[in-house]
DNA sequence: TCTCCTGCTTGACGGTGTAAAGCTGCTGGC
DNA sequence: GCCAGCAGCTTTACACCGTCAAGCAGGAGA
């Protein structure tokens, strides 16, 4: 790894100890936007304003707005499988407390990071899909599937009880954060996981 | 209804048979835009500009952008709710049918009105929450609610059967519009309602 | 016929992403 | 020690966006 035969394309290894990450920088900027301000304000010129740079500045660290996105994607990712593997480690250990210790993380994940879970999901903005991001998403859907194993029936479609917990746990999320349950028809806030886990046939 | 006491304020009650109704055309150009080119080219300006009037023109048929995004939500519920009746009443008589039919017709008018459908539920965008979007909103929730009623188990809580196939459809929808059951490791393209439904405890 | 007012146009402003050109200070070769 | 090269940043410019203000045209009502 020392021989650094690599291509001129990547940026330099290291950065000196005392020199600012700029590139680090605007990624933590956008972050921070993005749980403050939200989707919409989440702009290059805020970015880079909010570092105190140029707002062309970000132009020497990402191919554009899509692949600042796309990395702040992928570390939306990365905190989502955090997320789900500390619920399932702090629950009894039995496969269905797991399972729903899981679910719990997906959702209160994305209630309570709004911005980067429709970045991550929905937002109909163009994100640069690189392997990173890819990498990211597929560990967060390994955590859910893994969880989902002991509870496939025999004979059923061999993805059909991941497919059946993800979007139960994907709609609940994002029915919720767009207030489409807060109806005044309905009794509770929202419903969570545990309200609709028993009526599935879990065997 | 002749005696015209109200406010000024209400649009001309009754166009001229030959006369355009350049707000109407507006909402069409602005549907066509959205099924065409997708949510992200979806600006006022090109809206005024397909329908052959200044930019500015918009703005006084609707306060600002938000309100005719508003004015297609409504529509898109609209066309939900049709869609799901549709569906419904082509499918066999019975309660487990009729469900089915419905959720398929959730899935199917999502997935072919990507762009209607992130408007409607995820677009970060602002939208006007005027009444008619609520009302419009509440009828399609009506028709799956309905459904859903003859297999709400006796001591849960009263919508969660609602909850949950609402969530389930609605997962479901938004997943595959994402490309996300379109992993290689994945047997099929993407799951169908019919796939997991069986899964469900109704009873 | 005159007046008002609705619907539209024109022009402007601040904001956005992006591209091109120029500046600056550091690094590496000699 | 010196100088070329270059990475990182700034400046400037452009097209497009939503929105506002002013002005124009033409029909309705007095």
């Amino acid at each position: 790894m020392s021989s650094k035969t690599e291509t001129k394309s990547t940026p330099p290894v290291q950065k000196r100890s005392g020199a600012r990450d700029v590139r680090q920088e605007l990624i933590d900027a956008a972050l921070q936007i993005l749980s403050e301000e939200g989707l919409e304000k989440l702009t290059l010129r805020r970015v880079a304003a909010r570092v105190g740079v140029s707002h062309a500045a970000p132009a020497h660290h990402f191919k554009g707005l899509p692949q600042l996105l796309g990395s702040i994607c992928a570390i939306g990712f990365d905190r989502l499988t955090e997320t789900m593997l500390a619920r399932r480690n702090a629950a009894p250990e039995t496969p269905r407390d797991r399972l729903v210790a899981i679910c719990d993380g997906y959702v209160d994940f994305a209630i309570g990071n709004p911005g980067l879970a429709h970045l991550m999901f929905n937002s109909g903005k163009e994100t640069v899909d690189d392997t990173l991001v890819h990498e990211a998403g597929a560990k967060a859907y390994g955590v859910l599937s893994a969880a989902c194993a002991p509870f496939q029936p025999v004979g059923a479609r061999p993805d059909s009880t991941e497919s059946l917990i993800w979007s139960l746990v994907h709609g609940l999320s994002f029915l919720c954060m767009g207030g489409r349950f807060d109806n005044p028809n309905r009794m509770t806030p929202h419903p969570s996981v545990a309200d609709l886990i028993p009526q599935l046939a879990l065997k």
